[in-house]
Formats: structure tokens, C-alpha cells, sequence
DNA sequence: ACCTGAACACCGTTCAAGT
DNA sequence: ACCTGAACACCGTTCAAGT
């Protein structure tokens, strides 16, 4: 193909090719080489879209965020400023899951895009709803986030474990140094299989914790 | 030199030279031939000590968890396993901010290290001690790990964002879609610097709601 | 066992040039 | 404005070979 205008590609086409290298190869294969190539582009010519690799992460991010804020809590549901911020949670949660190693692109570089903002307002304006104060709501707010960021990290390490070897067949039993951890198997906390009861519940000892205050 | 055997390296020196690159020139510039050359030697002669780079990043994180799960709580304080939650938690952020880049390095793969599951036993069983069943206390063990890295994973991104470009001196403000967020920017929460004071307010929070139902 | 040197298949980014 | 092609300074990893 001879260089010249072709006018038919926009940045979201490239965002939207990324989120396809991301979902089919990991995080570390949405390279710039890749993204190109899977437009039928050379590289250089994304630098006329994006000044930098990193321009594009954000711009992912943005996309991957957009509407989080605006999730609506499930119809009827008491009180309206608590079931929002578990919406609003879940929300979070559902774009990460939804696009595997994407918490790798979450945690790649700065989180001050318009739509990380608007998630942040969301929250703190629920909490200030739940009765609390300025600073403890935007504290409160801040400690949702990182809750659900930092639960999905530990999901996405989890699931990035490589196959477990079956234990050896023993015929006594070494006494294990983490017996407690060992019984919470069930659970699937370590496993990236945690229930949304476990999550539910996690979530509200959270709230109940910071609302105590109010 | 001459190819042969040169018997005084280490695997730990080799995981010392690569945390020195990692806090001198971020988690990107981490690589195998950097760390052979700090080290003195070829990219390949470190392929006899750590089969891939994965398996230097684990050696990685067990040196960066040793000795969390033994943190010691300040003395006299009560009751004891609400503070030695608090040492624990402490201790891991300490580990984590001491050494810049490091979330990267933590999300970058599985969290099954044998230090790794040692911070889970020892946040169980304290919550063990407070009172919780068995599969309260895994869920609550959890909760806190993934507070402290979602956490530290907010604050690098935060420390990761560019020089504010000092905003445009204008006549008119436009009403911030953010009023709330922005309020709240004296705490520090997304700018990387949240006080220790903020931290405390948050991890007690979180304890209060978990230990409620015990 | 520990190491080198060459090689393979990749990176992000810049630059001059074409239309 | 949008694109190509060549180039630069990098990657992780493998392989044959030396001591």
C-alpha cells in the first residue's frame, strides 16, 4: 500500500484494537507494534494518533472506566446510597474481570484521567450521602477504591498461577506453616474464585466500618 | 574475561543488584542484560541461577515479604491483635513505598510465594484472635491485603502523574465536575502523599466493620 | 558448573521522505 | 494530515562453545 491520507481510522479504532490484543495475548502483548499491525498499519503511523505508548494506556483506561460512575444500584434496593456504592463497586470490579490483565494496565501508570475522577466523586458523594463528613468521605471513598483495586490484583496474581502441582503422595503429613490459609481454600480467595457473597460481604464489614463514624 | 567459573556470585546478590536498578530507574528498566551488567557478566550467564526473568521477579517479592508476617507491634498497645494487624500492614506498605516501583513488581505476577503466605497466615490468625470464625477471618485477612496493595497502588499511580500544568489563569470558573474530589486534595489521598494519620483512620475502619459481627 | 558470543524474534521511538 | 521505510538503542531467550 502507497503512504498517503486514509482518513477511515479513529483513535477509538485503535483503543478498541488494543482492547482485542489485551483480551487474546495479556497485557504484555498490546504493543505498539501489535496494535498497528492488527490495522494494517505500520507503527510509526499510530504516533500520529498517539504521541506515546503511554497515551494510549491512559486512553484505555478512560475507556475502560467510562460509565462505572454512572451505575445504577438494582431497583428498590435500601439504603439508596449504599446500594449505589456496591453498584458502583461492582461496576469497577466488572470491567476489570471483564478485561483479563487489565489490572496490569490499571496499575501502569497515573489514575487522573476524567473518568477515574468521576468514579472517585461518585463514591464520595455516597458516603457524604451516608452522613459522613467532608474529609472521612473522601477517605472513605478512597478506601473503596483501593478495596476493589487491590482485591482484583490479588484475583489476577491468583489466576496468573501456574497450574498447581498435585502434592506428592506422603505418608505423613509435614504440619503445615500456614493452617488457617490452608482451611480458607473453599473460600477461593487465592484462587481468582472468590463468590460474589464473599465480595458482598467484604464490602459492607467496609461501609459498615466507615459509616460507624457518621 | 575468559568464560569459566567464577563461584562468588549469588542468587541473592543477583536479587540485590536488581532492586538497586529497580529503585534507582523504576520497574521498567529492570531488565536481565541491566542486571548482568551491573554484576559484571553476560545477560545468559544469569540464566544459571533464575530459569526466566518471572523467576527473578518471584525471588523478587519473597526478599521484599520476608519478615512482614513478623512484625512486631509497638509495645504496650491494646487489644493486641488489633495492633498487630496494624504492625503487619504497616510493614507491608513500608516494604512497598521503600522500595519505589515496587506495586508494579507485586502485580506483575502470582503472590504464592511462601512470604507471600505468610502475611495471609498472620493476618488470619489475628483476626482469629479478635474473634471471627474461621471463614470470617480468611475473608478479613484478605480485606486488608487487598486495602494495603490497592492502596499503594493508588498512591504510585498518583506519584507516577506528571507536573501539574498550573491551571490557566481564567476569569470565569467553570463549575468542576469534581467538587467533592477536589476538596478533598488537602488530604493528600490521590496525590501519593495521604498521611499516616488517614491511613490509621481507614485500616481501624475497616477492622471495626470486620470484627462487628464477631 | 559457570560463563561468553552470536543469534533470533521482538520492543518504543525518531527521522526523512512520500502523497 | 497521514502514512511508509529505515534506523537506533533496546528487550527475553536459546544455542553452541569454551574453561
Amino acid at each position: 500500500m502507497k503512504p498517503g491520507p486514509r482518513r477511515s481510522i479513529s483513535q477509538a479504532d485503535i483503543v478498541d484494537a488494543a482492547f482485542e490484543i489485551l483480551e487474546e495475548k495479556g497485557f504484555a502483548a498490546v504493543s505498539v507494534r501489535a496494535v498497528a499491525a492488527a490495522l494494517g498499519l505500520t507503527p510509526t503511523a499510530l504516533y500520529t494518533y498517539f504521541p506515546s505508548k503511554g497515551a494510549l494506556q491512559a486512553a484505555m483506561i478512560e475507556q475502560l472506566l467510562a460509565g462505572v460512575a454512572e451505575a445504577v444500584p438494582d431497583a428498590g434496593a435500601e439504603p439508596a446510597w449504599r446500594e449505589r456504592i456496591h453498584a458502583i463497586a461492582a461496576a469497577l470490579r466488572g470491567r476489570i474481570v471483564g478485561h483479563a490483565g487489565s489490572i496490569a494496565l490499571l496499575t501502569s501508570g497515573p489514575l487522573d484521567g476524567d473518568r477515574s475522577r468521576d468514579v472517585a466523586e461518585a463514591l464520595i458523594s455516597a458516603f457524604a450521602e451516608a452522613g459522613l463528613g467532608a474529609d472521612e468521605a473522601a477517605r472513605a471513598g478512597h478506601a473503596v477504591r483501593a478495596q476493589v483495586i487491590g482485591a482484583a490484583a490479588l484475583d489476577d496474581a491468583a489466576a496468573a498461577t501456574p497450574e498447581e502441582t498435585p502434592a506428592p503422595q506422603t505418608l505423613w503429613k509435614e504440619p503445615s506453616r500456614h493452617p488457617r490459609l490452608e482451611a480458607s481454600a473453599h473460600l477461593g480467595l487465592d484462587t481468582g474464585g472468590a463468590e460474589e457473597a464473599s465480595r458482598r460481604w467484604t464490602l459492607d464489614r467496609l461501609i459498615d466500618g466507615l459509616v460507624a463514624t457518621a
